[in-house]
DNA sequence: TCATTTGTAACTATAATGGTTACAAAAGGA
DNA sequence: TCCTTTTGTAACCATTATAGTTACAAATGA
C-alpha cells in the first residue's frame, strides 16, 4: 500500500485550484487538511520542484504552474512518490536452486506488467477530473 | 507499495509445484528463499487456510490442494496481504472546507477504479504461468 | 513410543510514515 | 532600508509494518 502522500497532495492541489484567484498560504491548506503547515510545506516543496505548483516567500502559494486539465495524477505520484514500485520483491535467493535462480527477474517482468497499467491510469486522470467534483 | 509476502509467497507455491512428487518442508523451502523455516511456515500457515497448500506434521508440505493452473495471483495476494487497499486515504479533514469534505469519497471511488483493474491482472496470471518460466 | 515437523507466540532490529518544533533565508511592501 | 510574513528545510519523535529469529507445544506418521 502507498502512502497518502499521494491523495494529500491531490488535496492541497484541489484547494489551489478551486482558489485560483487568491494566493493562500500553508497554513490555510493545512487547516483544510485538519494538519500541521510543515508537512504540507514538505509536499508543496516537492510540487514545486514537479513544476506543479507556484510559490513566493512572503506572498504563499500564487498559483498552479500549468492548467488543472494539463496535470496528470501520475505527475502528482511522481512528484511525491519515492517508491514507485507497486509490489516488492525478496532478493539474495538461492541461485543453486531452479526457482532461487529465476524468480526475480520473472516477478520483475510480470509486476512491470501490471504497475504499467496502473500508471496509465493515474495519467489519464486529471486534477480538472477531480475539482469539478468539488463545484 | 506493497510487501514482499505475496512475492515469497509466489516464491513457496512454485517450489511445491516443481516437487510435486515428493513432499518437502519449510527447512528445504527457507533454503531455496535464504531465509528461515519460521518465516516461511507463517506464510504456509496462510496459504493452508487459504487452501492452497496441504501441510501435514511430521511429513510436511504434500502438495498444492489445487491444480498450479487453478492458482492465481489474486488468490495468493489474499491469502498473505492484509493491507489489500493500494492507495491510502487521508482521512479527519475539515469538513468546512468544500474540498475536505468531499475529497475521501472522491479518492475512494478514482482508487477502487484502478484497484479493481490490478486485481483483475492478478487474477489473470496462474502460478502455472509461473512456473513453466522455471523448468 | 518416538522422532520429526508444523503452527504459533514472542521478541528484535530496521525503516517508513505522519506529525511536530524550530529557524534561517527569501522577498514583498511600507 | 527595514520589517513582517511565509517558504523551505532540518531535526526530532511516536507509531506501525516488515522481516528476521528463537523457542516450544502439539500433532502425527512410522
Amino acid at each position: 500500500m502507498y502512502s497518502s502522500k499521494l491523495s494529500v497532495s491531490i488535496h492541497i492541489l484541489s484547494v489551489i485550484a478551486l482558489m485560483e484567484a487568491q494566493t493562500i498560504t500553508s497554513e490555510y491548506i493545512a487547516s483544510s487538511i485538519n494538519t500541521n503547515p510543515a508537512l504540507v510545506r514538505r509536499l508543496m516543496s516537492r510540487l514545486k520542484k514537479a513544476e506543479l505548483i507556484k510559490t513566493s516567500t512572503k506572498l504563499g502559494v500564487t498559483g498552479l504552474a500549468r492548467k488543472a486539465e494539463d496535470i496528470s495524477l501520475l505527475d502528482v505520484f511522481f512528484a511525491v512518490e519515492d517508491q514507485r514500485d507497486l509490489f516488492s520483491i525478496h532478493g539474495n535467493t538461492n541461485l543453486n536452486c531452479p526457482v532461487g535462480a529465476k524468480i526475480e527477474g520473472t516477478l520483475k517482468h510480470l509486476y512491470d506488467n501490471i504497475q504499467t497499467a496502473t500508471e496509465e491510469k493515474l495519467s489519464a486522470i486529471t486534477l480538472a477530473d477531480i475539482t469539478k467534483e468539488f463545484i
